[in-house]
RNA sequence: CGGGGUGUAGCGCAGCCCGGCUAGCGCACCUGGUUUGGGACCAGGGGGUCGGGGGUUCGAAUCCCUCCACCCCGACCA
């Protein structure tokens, strides 16, 4: 490709709204445009880089049996309602105004699950692997980083059908080994960790994240490979158990000690001894939970613990009506309405807790689980935090900020149930398909490798996302004609073999040098006049910018050195 | 949706507080010339609904009202 006639629109500056590197480089080396907020195009620069994605991602989901689709953007909204979905997506959605009935899709489950129905009909008919590669429609209520979070976006998506919840775990399994492969292929470090599956119900799902400060999931991970979404994620603290003396419960006036840290530093407590009380509203019930100290409440435990994601804090006067205390106060007795009520496992069966007395400007000192109040559950509800012990190795976890690449879901019976999608076994009986279902952010790939390989200079392109293998830059063409001949046949004689990109506009050599290191092709070939008289030319490598002097002869040869081809 | 910010040429910005010649600067772009190994130099030139609408005023980029877009924080996130 000559670049004279190529289309890359480099920039100096960065517009100002880019916040993050990737965003920045993407737009300085031309490799996207802004359209509207979280609409981006692809110019034939970053189209290249994404088409070397896309087949990498083509090439790792045929090898696990999976057949490409295309389904459309534009769906038939009775669908989606026969699935509860248009009212669980709420505004996410996007509705089409001057033709009723039809939605923009920000996922797929349904359109696969209706094409199931239709011809899935014996367990001979599974197992089946269905994906495509397609753009998203979803309504972010703030798009942001770039192609990162965006309102319309290229996803692979895969779904598998399945007769029984072994056969769903073995393509659950393929598909988390492909994913392994297409990360590692692109160049990608990344981790996998346990996700919460929410409301969903699904019985497994595991993310596959990018650690970054631009990252909008937190996870905790330790050395020892132990890697969870803080939504799920737990440590190895133990339950603080019981002291050995056996006090009474004692009502001491607490006037001015509203946190639990006043309550500490005033009367000089153990914070674990302390047991934090908490009232959320789970589908519109009140329950009241006690932490440890100053624990955080992990609200997608809680939803998770009760299967629904209409989980919120108690407002003020809630509060109070239901306990008789304001916040500060509230503890397990003496409660003025019954309430459920729950304990964090670290507080199993405790004594010598500290808590309100239902009562404001009161709290009970040494009061009992096991015999003052009544604990109707414990579980785990508490956020884990940074240094905590890893559950597998004991070693310290780290609490990171991470950007999610792919998630691997068991959808089970969700949507065949919901659409009748169902198959006769071998005795005839029928059941619903088992289904499992699969995602990839393509533009999130290319964010994350570019968030992990770029330098002061620009973009830094390795095999097999580079968008073209070899930079030849000429310079100084038209001062000197030998130049010129010599890079025409350099890039008349490379063309054919690699893809080559050839600087041969007529720019200082300042311009063709910055751009390149901006564009971050692998190899950049730099034929100028005073190393052409001795028969050189320049063989500069981008990772390392590396330069050596080589034969023009040498040149396809240390090519295929280098990428060992 | 709540909070904060920005909107002036393709990009980056100044001017606005305190209204006043023809709206500026750098880069980019066009023409001619000189240059040529890390974003050249000289000369000339083109490009603007100052985000939109309304208002105040003799006069608005500047003050007021309103709408919109974009960015950041938060809420949300199948």
């Amino acid at each position: 490709m000559r670049q004279s006639g190529y289309f890359i629109p480099t920039l100096k500056e960065a517009p100002s709204e880019a916040q993050i590197a990737s965003h920045s480089l993407m737009l300085k080396s031309g490799l996207v445009r802004q359209l509207a907020s979280g609409v981006f195009s692809f110019l034939p620069l970053g189209l290249k880089v994404l088409n070397n994605i896309m087949a990498i991602i083509r090439e790792e989901m045929n090898a696990i049996g999976g057949q490409e689709f295309l389904l459309p953007a534009l769906n038939p909204i009775e669908i989606w309602e026969q699935t509860g979905r248009v009212e669980a997506m709420g505004d996410v959605m996007f509705h089409i105004k001057n033709r009723e009935g039809l939605v923009l899709a920000p996922t797929h489950e349904e359109i696969i699950t209706f094409h199931a129905k239709q011809h899935i009909k014996s367990y001979r008919d599974m197992p089946q692997i269905w994906y495509q590669i397609q753009t998203k429609f979803r309504n972010e209520p703030r798009p942001k980083s770039g192609v990162l979070r965006g309102r319309q976006f290229i996803m692979k998506d895969a779904y598998s059908l399945d007769t029984t919840w072994e056969g769903l775990d073995v393509s659950y399994d393929k598909h988390d080994e492909a994913y392994r492969r297409i990360f590692t292929r692109c160049g990608i470090k990344f981790f996998a960790v346990g996700a919460s599956s929410g409301a969903m119900g699904g019985s497994k799902s595991q993310e596959f994240m990018v650690e970054s400060n631009s990252g909008e999931d937190t996870c905790a991970i330790s050395d020892a490979g132990y890697a969870a979404n803080i939504e799920v994620a737990t440590s190895n603290i133990p339950p603080i158990g019981r002291i050995e003396a056996d006090l009474a419960l004692e009502k001491f006036a607490t006037p001015t000690a509203k946190t639990i840290d006043d309550l500490i530093n005033q009367y000089n407590l153990a914070e674990e001894r302390c047991a934090k009380s908490v009232v959320y509203i789970v589908d519109s019930e009140p329950i009241l939970i006690f932490m440890r100290g100053n624990d955080e409440l992990n609200e997608s435990k809680l939803q998770s613990k009760f299967k629904t994601n209409n989980v919120r804090p108690a407002l003020p006067e809630e509060l109070f009506h239901y306990t008789g205390a304001n916040h500060g106060s509230i503890g397990p007795i003496g409660l003025k309405t019954k309430l459920k009520v729950y304990a964090d496992n670290l507080l199993k069966d405790a004594n010598g807790l500290v808590s309100g007395a239902n009562e404001d400007g009161f709290h009970y000192k040494n009061i009992d689980f096991t015999r003052d109040c009544q604990i109707d559950e414990y579980a785990d509800f508490r956020t884990v935090q940074e240094g905590e012990p890893c559950p597998i190795s004991g070693l310290p976890l780290r609490v990171v900020r991470a950007i999610e690449l792919g998630h691997i879901f068991k959808l089970g019976t969700k949507y065949s149930d919901a659409l009748s999608a169902t198959f006769l076994d071998s005795e005839g009986k029928e059941h619903p398909i088992i289904m499992g279902s699969y995602g990839i952010g393509v533009e999130r790939v290319m964010a994350c490798y570019i968030e992990q390989h770029y330098d002061e200079k620009g973009l830094v392109w390795t095999k097999p996302l580079n968008p073209f293998d070899i930079h030849i830059l000429g310079l100084n063409e038209v001062k000197f004609p030998a130049v010129k001949d010599i890079a025409e046949q350099l890039y008349n004689n490379l063309k054919n073999k690699f893809e080559v990109l050839y600087d041969d506009r007529n720019e200082s050599v300042g311009i063709k040098f910055n751009d390149a290191d901006l564009i971050g092709i692998p190899i950049q070939i730099i034929i100028g006049n005073k190393n052409l008289e001795n028969n050189k030319v320049e063989f500069k490598i981008r990772t390392n910018n590396h330069r050596e002097l080589i034969d023009i002869t040498e040149v396809e040869a240390k090519i295929r050195e280098y990428y060992n081809i």
